[in-house]
DNA sequence: ACAGCAAATGGAAACGTTTCCAAACCACGA
DNA sequence: TCGTGGTTTGGAAACGTTTCCATTTGCTGT
């Protein structure tokens, strides 16, 4: 009951009888000690059950061995993965890894990593509201902090690991239009504070242009209107033109399809829909969905590879996109042919064979 | 470019032209000082951009304001979701999360457990392999580190935020007596390293002797197994007998599903499928996945509340299991009755409707 | 004008490390 | 016997805080 709380090295040099400079090196290995002494030392710390203070270490060699880690959240998978893949590539180096989320709001983005530099953190990663102008980001970069971002196109500042969301999404506006879709509509949701999400929807627009489509119809909802098929399908009423959707994310895709299912519609004959992420449950469905599959957890390796460097003082390159592939599920088609009285969910023959390969790009 | 790397409470002083003692009890609004010096520190500290250095705080106060986490793996939503519910309640009180994953190896746990403890962290949330004798829980045990355990049924020495996993699976089992099934299996995945699927199937066994049905069939499977449908398929047709299959997570129980189209067995009338766990997607399928509801978000947070107590110096509390749902799907219904050379799959008139209430217990 | 008291202040120690540096020690050849 | 040069060794400073404690300052009331 009388137990010091804590073992330090003093304790160690006392009961070795040496001193801490002495027992310091030992159980570093650095600088040299008789083999006696060495003994002594290391059956002490052995005996008391010594560990170093990881604080007491940062304190004198200004080196945390730790990573702060900025995402929206935790409970959108894309983000867990991410988070896991940095994880496990930092830890084999030997760091660490603070992890906060902001539920997509910018201001507790900016207290976050205001706090995490506070932290002393060797590094940061980060995926947040709006980066271009953070004051507590320009703070890290003013501190020489390195930071990575992550899932964001490329600003300039900082590399970031990510999928070119515009050439991401400018390939499904090809597959729609290969189909003979023409009135398409974009689902997003938070499309506010999600720089991913805008830029989807742009290199959407700018490839339906392209293809010779109308613009696509940008259809905005709230979390409760995606989380409740029935309100969702109402929406998607309000747009009877549109024979195609692509979502901005794998949840809301699959979401659409519920509504459809709602309505007596079926997916892909009356409405084909295509995903963003390429989650696996997205595979699992009885109608696997199309989507943009990307690597959330190769994401988070390669933003911590590229930390890492940055954390041995080397020059963190400007990050080359990462591949995506776009994944033929069953939930693109071509659209039926509608005539202006068109009972939308009556019997329909098969649609025409997927196109049979998937296409990857970097 | 002659930039001073970190601005101490030093330069604050010396810019206040105070004694360091002063600044600090100004920057803390800790103790007395004149208003003038007071406006002097805080304007230096303001010009300067000065912020508390953590580290040096931490080892002077012996508090990181920090807490660790460790779980199996952020790809599966269930710890993520959990982690993310304790990331919150936790950052209320100022404190930050050091999360690390151990992809399910003891070893790994107890490596993880030990570097957290040398980091200082003031407390600990954590699932691993096996709480009940690793060296480094025990370590945490003898430091007095605040600890409680997340998803593990009670484990003497520490408090525990779960969901009764031998009630939950004996609801399953008590379902499916209802429903006429005699013959069942339960799918399991990592049984070896993880107690709650171990403590699942008991709680599924138990309640299958008391309702008088034979004693389930322990089905083993790797995760490339569950992975491929095809190979999982295979290992079904093994068990030709089985009317109802309790799978030991939902991405399994969906897995099955999958499985079972393959093989163009219907669900649930060829094979009722249960899950475990309630994540969101299993609400989208098509045939909505029946399955043992919990609220892993809620876990994390009921952790990272008691741990809080125990951070105050207070006692943690033994906690009381939470409270599970049996969320009713469309996978679970009356058997077919079998004539011995029935063919599975043939058509066949809809089951009898579901129970219509769920049941809650805690 | 002065004792007495509260408010304000700053020096110094402590937290647990690492590392610089000087001192002590050793064996060896001259 | 004594330098010489290398190996061991430990004291002390530094990292950025907070807090104890002693000192100084400024008033109050008589």
């Amino acid at each position: 009951m009388a137990n010091k709380t804590r073992i330090t090295i003093k304790d160690v040099a006392r009961a070795a009888g040496c001193g801490v400079a002495t027992a310091s090196r030992v159980l570093n290995k650095s600088g040299s000690a008789s083999s006696e002494t060495r003994e002594r030392v290391e059956q002490a710390a052995r005996d008391l059950g010594f560990a170093f203070s990881a604080t007491g270490r940062a304190l004198q060699s200004r080196k945390s061995m730790t990573v702060g880690c900025l995402i929206p959240s935790l409970a959108n998978p894309v983000f867990a993965e991410a988070v896991q893949g940095a994880q496990e590539e930092l830890r084999k180096e030997g760091y660490q890894l603070l992890v906060a989320s902001s539920n997509y709001d910018g201001e507790t983005d900016n207290e976050i990593l205001t706090t995490l530099l506070a932290k002393d953190v060797d590094g940061l990663l980060v995926t947040m509201v709006d980066p271009q102008d953070s004051s507590a980001l320009n703070m890290a970069q003013g501190r020489n902090v390195p930071t990575c971002l992550m899932f964001h196109d490329p600003l300039p500042g900082w590399p970031s690991a990510h999928v070119s969301n515009a050439e991401a999404a400018a390939e499904v506006a090809r597959r729609f239009a290969r189909y003979g879709h023409r009135r398409t509509g974009f689902l997003a949701l938070r499309f506010a504070t999600s720089d991913r999400s805008r830029n989807r929807f742009d290199g959407f627009r700018a490839e339906c242009a392209a293809q010779n489509l109308p613009a696509p119809e940008l259809i905005e909802i709230t979390e409760t209107e995606a989380n409740t098929p029935s309100i969702l399908a109402q929406r998607l009423c309000e747009h009877p033109e549109l024979t195609a959707i692509f979502a901005s994310n794998d949840f809301l895709a699959i979401a659409v399809q519920k509504a459809a299912n709602l309505m007596g519609w079926h997916v892909p004959q009356d409405l084909s829909v295509v995903g963003f992420d390429g989650i696996e449950v997205g595979r699992l469905l009885d109608r696997p969905l199309a989507t943009i599959e990307t690597t959330p957890e190769a994401m988070g390796r390669q933003a911590a590879q590229t930390l890492l460097v940055g954390l041995q003082g080397g020059e963190m390159a400007e990050l080359t996109p990462l591949p995506f592939t776009f994944r033929v599920g069953a939930t693109l088609s071509t659209p039926r042919t509608k005539s202006p009285d068109d009972d939308r969910g009556a019997a329909q023959s098969p649609s025409v064979p997927p196109l049979t390969s998937n296409v990857k790009q970097g």
